[in-house]
DNA sequence: GGATCCTTCTTCTTCTTC
Protein backbone atom coordinates (compact mmCIF):
# COMPACT_ATOMS: atom_id res chain seq x y z
CA UNK A 1 0.00 0.00 0.00
CA UNK A 2 3.06 2.66 1.07
CA UNK A 3 4.92 1.84 -2.40
CA UNK A 4 1.67 2.34 -4.18
CA UNK A 5 1.00 5.79 -2.65
CA UNK A 6 4.77 6.51 -3.07
CA UNK A 7 4.83 5.79 -6.62
CA UNK A 8 1.50 7.65 -7.22
CA UNK A 9 2.80 10.47 -5.87
CA UNK A 10 6.27 10.45 -8.10
CA UNK A 11 4.05 10.29 -10.87
CA UNK A 12 2.55 12.81 -9.87
CA UNK A 13 5.44 15.09 -9.44
CA UNK A 14 7.17 14.32 -12.49
CA UNK A 15 3.36 14.67 -14.80
CA UNK A 16 4.49 18.07 -16.64
CA UNK A 17 1.02 19.25 -15.42
CA UNK A 18 2.05 19.41 -12.08
CA UNK A 19 3.37 23.10 -11.83
CA UNK A 20 4.52 26.00 -14.09
CA UNK A 21 7.59 25.59 -12.09
CA UNK A 22 8.34 22.36 -12.49
CA UNK A 23 7.96 22.46 -16.37
CA UNK A 24 10.45 25.56 -16.27
CA UNK A 25 12.74 23.00 -14.46
CA UNK A 26 12.10 20.40 -17.08
CA UNK A 27 13.01 22.86 -19.93
CA UNK A 28 15.78 24.05 -18.69
CA UNK A 29 17.44 20.68 -16.99
CA UNK A 30 17.08 17.46 -19.32
CA UNK A 31 19.14 15.49 -16.59
CA UNK A 32 15.71 14.72 -14.88
CA UNK A 33 14.31 13.62 -17.53
CA UNK A 34 17.15 11.36 -18.64
CA UNK A 35 16.31 7.57 -18.58
CA UNK A 36 16.36 6.55 -14.51
CA UNK A 37 19.47 4.51 -13.96
CA UNK A 38 21.32 8.19 -15.27
CA UNK A 39 21.84 9.76 -12.62
CA UNK A 40 22.50 13.54 -12.64
CA UNK A 41 25.93 13.61 -10.28
CA UNK A 42 27.09 10.92 -12.37
CA UNK A 43 28.99 13.06 -14.74
CA UNK A 44 30.42 15.20 -11.25
CA UNK A 45 34.11 15.07 -11.00
CA UNK A 46 33.83 13.09 -7.83
CA UNK A 47 37.41 12.87 -6.77
CA UNK A 48 37.35 16.58 -6.90
CA UNK A 49 33.82 16.86 -4.67
CA UNK A 50 35.22 14.13 -2.43
CA UNK A 51 35.61 15.70 0.76
CA UNK A 52 32.17 17.75 0.03
CA UNK A 53 30.24 14.72 -0.91
CA UNK A 54 31.54 13.19 2.26
CA UNK A 55 30.31 15.35 4.46
CA UNK A 56 27.19 15.51 2.74
CA UNK A 57 26.82 11.24 3.44
CA UNK A 58 28.17 11.72 6.46
CA UNK A 59 24.98 14.10 7.92
CA UNK A 60 23.09 12.12 5.96
CA UNK A 61 19.93 11.08 8.17
CA UNK A 62 19.15 7.47 8.85
CA UNK A 63 16.76 5.62 7.39
CA UNK A 64 13.25 6.45 8.01
CA UNK A 65 11.10 4.55 11.39
CA UNK A 66 7.41 3.87 11.18
CA UNK A 67 6.57 6.66 13.06
CA UNK A 68 8.33 9.34 10.58
CA UNK A 69 6.48 6.68 8.01
CA UNK A 70 3.32 7.23 9.04
CA UNK A 71 3.69 10.83 9.42
CA UNK A 72 4.98 11.22 5.74
CA UNK A 73 2.17 8.95 4.65
CA UNK A 74 -0.06 11.24 5.90
CA UNK A 75 1.67 14.06 4.01
CA UNK A 76 1.95 11.52 0.71
CA UNK A 77 -1.94 11.11 0.74
CA UNK A 78 -2.92 14.79 0.28
CA UNK A 79 -0.99 15.40 -2.93
CA UNK A 80 -2.22 12.48 -4.53
CA UNK A 81 -5.29 13.72 -4.61
CA UNK A 82 -4.31 16.86 -5.73
CA UNK A 83 -2.10 15.53 -8.59
CA UNK A 84 -5.46 13.59 -10.02
CA UNK A 85 -7.22 16.89 -9.72
CA UNK A 86 -8.96 18.17 -13.06
CA UNK A 87 -6.23 18.58 -15.61
CA UNK A 88 -4.44 21.95 -15.11
CA UNK A 89 -2.80 23.00 -18.86
CA UNK A 90 -0.07 21.75 -19.53
CA UNK A 91 1.64 25.12 -20.04
CA UNK A 92 0.31 28.03 -17.93
CA UNK A 93 0.75 31.17 -19.77
CA UNK A 94 0.81 34.75 -17.65
CA UNK A 95 -2.52 36.53 -18.71
CA UNK A 96 -0.05 39.42 -19.34
CA UNK A 97 3.10 38.79 -20.65
CA UNK A 98 4.65 41.54 -19.76
CA UNK A 99 8.62 42.48 -21.87
CA UNK A 100 11.60 41.10 -19.87
CA UNK A 101 13.57 44.39 -21.17
CA UNK A 102 11.90 47.39 -21.74
CA UNK A 103 11.70 49.56 -24.98
CA UNK A 104 13.15 52.45 -22.86
CA UNK A 105 17.17 51.79 -23.11
CA UNK A 106 18.94 50.29 -25.58
CA UNK A 107 21.60 47.54 -24.89
CA UNK A 108 24.71 49.55 -24.09
CA UNK A 109 28.14 47.65 -24.60
CA UNK A 110 30.21 50.33 -23.09
CA UNK A 111 30.96 50.87 -19.56
CA UNK A 112 29.41 53.78 -17.63
CA UNK A 113 33.06 56.59 -16.91
CA UNK A 114 32.93 56.27 -13.34
CA UNK A 115 33.79 52.40 -11.97
CA UNK A 116 32.28 52.80 -8.38
CA UNK A 117 29.56 50.22 -8.21
CA UNK A 118 26.05 51.73 -7.50
CA UNK A 119 23.98 50.88 -4.28
CA UNK A 120 20.91 51.69 -3.82
CA UNK A 121 19.42 51.22 -0.55
CA UNK A 122 15.94 49.95 0.05
CA UNK A 123 13.98 52.61 1.56
CA UNK A 124 10.63 51.50 2.52
CA UNK A 125 9.70 54.66 3.79
CA UNK A 126 6.64 56.93 3.28
CA UNK A 127 4.66 54.40 0.29
CA UNK A 128 1.49 53.53 1.92
CA UNK A 129 0.99 50.85 -0.92
CA UNK A 130 2.15 47.49 -0.48
CA UNK A 131 4.99 46.44 -2.85
CA UNK A 132 5.96 42.47 -2.35
CA UNK A 133 9.67 41.76 -2.58
CA UNK A 134 10.64 38.50 -4.89
CA UNK A 135 11.41 36.53 -1.89
CA UNK A 136 8.30 36.72 -0.34
CA UNK A 137 6.39 36.15 -3.77
CA UNK A 138 8.30 33.17 -4.25
CA UNK A 139 8.12 31.64 -0.73
CA UNK A 140 3.93 32.62 -1.16
CA UNK A 141 3.86 30.41 -4.17
CA UNK A 142 5.99 27.57 -3.47
CA UNK A 143 4.11 24.13 -5.11
CA UNK A 144 2.92 21.88 -3.20
CA UNK A 145 5.74 19.08 -3.75
CA UNK A 146 8.42 22.08 -2.66
CA UNK A 147 6.41 22.74 0.35
CA UNK A 148 5.85 19.24 1.05
CA UNK A 149 9.96 18.30 0.39
CA UNK A 150 10.58 21.29 2.65
CA UNK A 151 8.56 20.05 5.17
CA UNK A 152 9.75 16.81 5.34
CA UNK A 153 13.17 17.72 5.20
CA UNK A 154 12.13 19.49 7.71
CA UNK A 155 10.83 16.91 9.94
CA UNK A 156 13.76 14.94 9.67
CA UNK A 157 16.07 17.45 10.92
CA UNK A 158 13.97 18.18 13.81
CA UNK A 159 13.80 14.24 14.53
CA UNK A 160 17.53 14.83 14.45
CA UNK A 161 19.07 17.47 15.94
CA UNK A 162 15.76 18.50 18.38
CA UNK A 163 13.83 21.92 17.57
CA UNK A 164 16.68 24.03 19.16
CA UNK A 165 19.57 22.00 17.75
CA UNK A 166 17.77 22.94 14.02
CA UNK A 167 17.01 25.97 15.17
CA UNK A 168 20.80 26.91 15.52
CA UNK A 169 21.64 25.02 12.73
CA UNK A 170 19.64 27.20 10.56
CA UNK A 171 20.48 30.18 11.86
CA UNK A 172 23.93 29.18 11.19
CA UNK A 173 23.09 28.67 7.54
CA UNK A 174 21.78 31.74 7.52
CA UNK A 175 24.60 33.18 8.97
CA UNK A 176 27.31 31.63 7.03
CA UNK A 177 24.88 32.98 3.94
CA UNK A 178 25.05 36.51 5.00
CA UNK A 179 29.05 36.43 6.30
CA UNK A 180 29.80 35.49 2.65
CA UNK A 181 27.89 37.94 0.96
CA UNK A 182 29.75 40.50 2.53
CA UNK A 183 33.37 39.15 1.68
CA UNK A 184 32.03 39.42 -1.63
CA UNK A 185 30.78 42.78 -1.94
CA UNK A 186 33.83 44.09 -0.34
CA UNK A 187 36.25 42.44 -2.68
CA UNK A 188 34.29 43.41 -5.77
CA UNK A 189 34.05 47.26 -4.11
CA UNK A 190 37.36 47.41 -3.07
CA UNK A 191 38.03 46.51 -6.89
CA UNK A 192 40.54 43.80 -6.14
CA UNK A 193 39.73 40.53 -7.45
CA UNK A 194 41.76 37.88 -6.53
CA UNK A 195 43.58 37.68 -10.16
CA UNK A 196 45.18 41.55 -9.70
CA UNK A 197 45.91 41.85 -6.13
CA UNK A 198 48.77 41.12 -4.71
CA UNK A 199 49.44 38.23 -3.17
CA UNK A 200 50.78 39.13 0.61
CA UNK A 201 47.60 42.16 0.49
CA UNK A 202 45.13 38.90 0.02
CA UNK A 203 42.58 39.74 2.03
CA UNK A 204 41.91 37.98 4.91
CA UNK A 205 38.28 36.33 5.46
CA UNK A 206 36.69 35.21 8.82
CA UNK A 207 37.15 31.60 9.12
CA UNK A 208 33.52 30.48 8.17
CA UNK A 209 33.84 32.15 5.13
CA UNK A 210 37.90 31.53 3.60
CA UNK A 211 36.49 28.00 1.75
CA UNK A 212 33.70 29.82 0.34
CA UNK A 213 35.69 32.51 -0.91
CA UNK A 214 38.35 29.94 -2.01
CA UNK A 215 35.75 28.08 -3.74
CA UNK A 216 34.72 31.18 -5.94
CA UNK A 217 38.16 32.41 -6.46
CA UNK A 218 38.41 31.39 -9.85
CA UNK A 219 35.01 32.61 -10.84
CA UNK A 220 35.78 35.95 -9.32
CA UNK A 221 38.59 36.16 -12.16
CA UNK A 222 36.07 36.25 -14.38
CA UNK A 223 34.11 39.00 -13.07
CA UNK A 224 34.61 42.62 -14.35
CA UNK A 225 32.84 45.87 -14.96
CA UNK A 226 30.91 45.65 -11.55
CA UNK A 227 27.98 48.39 -12.21
CA UNK A 228 25.86 47.25 -8.92
CA UNK A 229 26.18 45.53 -5.57
CA UNK A 230 23.25 45.10 -3.09
CA UNK A 231 21.22 47.33 -4.99
CA UNK A 232 17.19 47.77 -4.85
CA UNK A 233 15.78 47.38 -8.07
CA UNK A 234 12.27 47.93 -8.83
CA UNK A 235 9.32 47.23 -11.28
CA UNK A 236 7.23 49.90 -11.10
CA UNK A 237 4.08 48.65 -13.33
CA UNK A 238 4.60 45.11 -12.26
CA UNK A 239 4.35 46.84 -8.69
CA UNK A 240 7.82 44.53 -6.97
CA UNK A 241 10.93 44.67 -6.23
CA UNK A 242 13.86 43.34 -4.43
CA UNK A 243 17.59 43.37 -3.90
CA UNK A 244 20.32 42.02 -6.48
CA UNK A 245 23.43 40.91 -5.44
CA UNK A 246 25.45 42.20 -8.09
CA UNK A 247 25.53 43.35 -11.75
CA UNK A 248 28.66 42.67 -13.68
CA UNK A 249 30.42 41.13 -16.38
CA UNK A 250 31.20 37.67 -16.67
CA UNK A 251 33.37 36.39 -18.85
CA UNK A 252 32.49 39.79 -20.53
CA UNK A 253 28.57 39.47 -20.91
CA UNK A 254 26.85 41.28 -18.39
CA UNK A 255 25.04 39.31 -16.10
CA UNK A 256 22.93 39.73 -12.81
CA UNK A 257 24.70 37.15 -10.43
CA UNK A 258 23.46 35.52 -7.66
CA UNK A 259 26.07 34.54 -4.89
CA UNK A 260 24.43 31.34 -3.08
CA UNK A 261 26.21 29.11 -0.49
CA UNK A 262 25.11 25.12 -0.01
CA UNK A 263 26.23 22.16 1.64
CA UNK A 264 24.86 20.07 -1.09
CA UNK A 265 27.09 20.17 -4.77
CA UNK A 266 24.87 21.95 -7.31
CA UNK A 267 26.29 21.06 -10.78
CA UNK A 268 23.22 21.73 -12.47
CA UNK A 269 20.78 24.33 -12.93
CA UNK A 270 17.54 22.14 -11.71
CA UNK A 271 19.35 21.73 -8.60
CA UNK A 272 18.89 25.34 -7.46
CA UNK A 273 15.44 25.05 -7.60
CA UNK A 274 14.16 28.39 -7.35
CA UNK A 275 17.15 30.46 -7.93
CA UNK A 276 16.60 31.14 -11.92
CA UNK A 277 13.54 32.98 -11.40
CA UNK A 278 14.47 35.01 -8.25
CA UNK A 279 17.52 36.12 -11.11
CA UNK A 280 15.32 36.57 -13.51
CA UNK A 281 12.43 38.42 -11.38
CA UNK A 282 15.92 40.68 -10.74
CA UNK A 283 16.71 41.60 -14.41
CA UNK A 284 13.37 42.09 -14.99
CA UNK A 285 13.01 44.84 -12.54
CA UNK A 286 16.41 46.55 -13.09
CA UNK A 287 15.76 46.63 -17.09
CA UNK A 288 11.98 48.72 -15.33
CA UNK A 289 13.95 50.56 -13.21
CA UNK A 290 14.61 54.29 -14.26
CA UNK A 291 17.59 54.10 -11.76
CA UNK A 292 19.24 52.11 -13.70
CA UNK A 293 20.00 53.14 -17.58
CA UNK A 294 20.59 49.70 -19.11
CA UNK A 295 19.21 46.44 -19.07
CA UNK A 296 20.70 43.13 -18.44
CA UNK A 297 19.59 40.04 -20.61
CA UNK A 298 21.36 37.26 -18.92
CA UNK A 299 22.12 35.98 -15.36
CA UNK A 300 24.46 33.73 -13.18
CA UNK A 301 23.72 31.96 -10.40
CA UNK A 302 27.39 30.92 -8.32
CA UNK A 303 26.89 28.00 -5.77
CA UNK A 304 29.78 28.17 -3.61
CA UNK A 305 31.18 25.58 -1.04
CA UNK A 306 32.30 25.41 2.87
CA UNK A 307 35.62 23.32 1.68
CA UNK A 308 36.55 24.95 -0.96
CA UNK A 309 35.51 22.79 -4.36
CA UNK A 310 35.21 24.92 -7.14
CA UNK A 311 32.17 26.60 -7.07
CA UNK A 312 29.48 26.10 -9.62
CA UNK A 313 28.33 28.65 -12.16
CA UNK A 314 25.30 28.59 -14.02
CA UNK A 315 24.95 30.67 -16.44
CA UNK A 316 21.91 31.70 -17.76
CA UNK A 317 21.58 32.97 -21.46
CA UNK A 318 18.99 35.37 -22.29
CA UNK A 319 16.68 32.29 -23.63
CA UNK A 320 16.56 30.70 -20.75
CA UNK A 321 16.11 34.25 -19.22
CA UNK A 322 13.07 35.16 -21.18
CA UNK A 323 11.46 31.49 -20.12
CA UNK A 324 12.11 32.12 -16.55
CA UNK A 325 10.81 35.31 -16.69
CA UNK A 326 7.39 33.80 -17.49
CA UNK A 327 7.38 31.42 -14.81
CA UNK A 328 8.05 34.37 -12.71
CA UNK A 329 5.21 36.28 -14.10
CA UNK A 330 3.08 33.20 -13.50
CA UNK A 331 4.04 33.35 -9.73
CA UNK A 332 3.43 37.30 -9.51
CA UNK A 333 0.05 36.24 -10.85
CA UNK A 334 -0.23 33.61 -8.75
CA UNK A 335 0.70 35.78 -5.83
CA UNK A 336 -1.61 38.27 -6.49
CA UNK A 337 -4.59 36.33 -6.72
CA UNK A 338 -4.05 34.97 -3.53
CA UNK A 339 -3.68 37.73 -1.89
CA UNK A 340 -6.87 39.70 -3.56
CA UNK A 341 -8.53 36.01 -2.75
CA UNK A 342 -7.77 36.26 0.85
CA UNK A 343 -8.37 39.81 0.96
CA UNK A 344 -12.01 39.32 -0.20
CA UNK A 345 -12.62 36.45 1.81
CA UNK A 346 -11.26 37.29 5.55
CA UNK A 347 -12.70 34.02 7.17
CA UNK A 348 -10.74 31.88 4.02
CA UNK A 349 -8.43 29.38 6.07
CA UNK A 350 -4.74 30.30 5.47
CA UNK A 351 -2.30 27.68 3.72
C1' DG B 1 12.91 52.39 20.84
C1' DG B 2 10.30 48.94 18.58
C1' DA B 3 8.49 46.78 14.59
C1' DT B 4 8.99 45.47 9.90
C1' DC B 5 11.39 44.75 5.55
C1' DC B 6 14.98 42.28 2.34
C1' DT B 7 18.12 38.89 2.52
C1' DT B 8 20.65 34.85 4.15
C1' DC B 9 19.18 28.75 3.58
C1' DT B 10 16.44 24.27 3.36
C1' DT B 11 13.64 20.00 -1.34
C1' DC B 12 14.44 16.61 -6.11
C1' DT B 13 13.88 7.60 -5.52
C1' DT B 14 16.78 5.27 -2.46
C1' DC B 15 19.95 1.11 -0.95
C1' DT B 16 20.58 -3.42 -3.09
C1' DT B 17 23.28 -6.16 -6.10
C1' DC B 18 26.89 -6.78 -9.06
Amino acid sequence: MFILKRVLFVGGIIAPQSTSLTVSHFSACHCLTSPKRHSPYSSVDSERYSSLVKSVMSSRVSSQTPETLQVEDEHIYGPVVKAQMPTQTQKRVPKTLHPFLSSEWTLETEEPESGTPVRILLNRGQGRSFVPSVTRVLQQTLSPEQIFYLERWKRRMISELGEEGFKSYSQNLFRQGKLFHSAVEDILTSGATLANSNPSETPEYAPEVQGYMESISSILEDVRAVRAIESTVQHGPLNYLGIVDCVARYRGVLCVIDWKTSEKPKPFLGNTYDNPVQVAAYAGALNNDENYKYQVENGLIVVAYKDGSPAHAHQLNSELMSEYWKTWLLRLEDFTEQRSSHASSPSSEKR
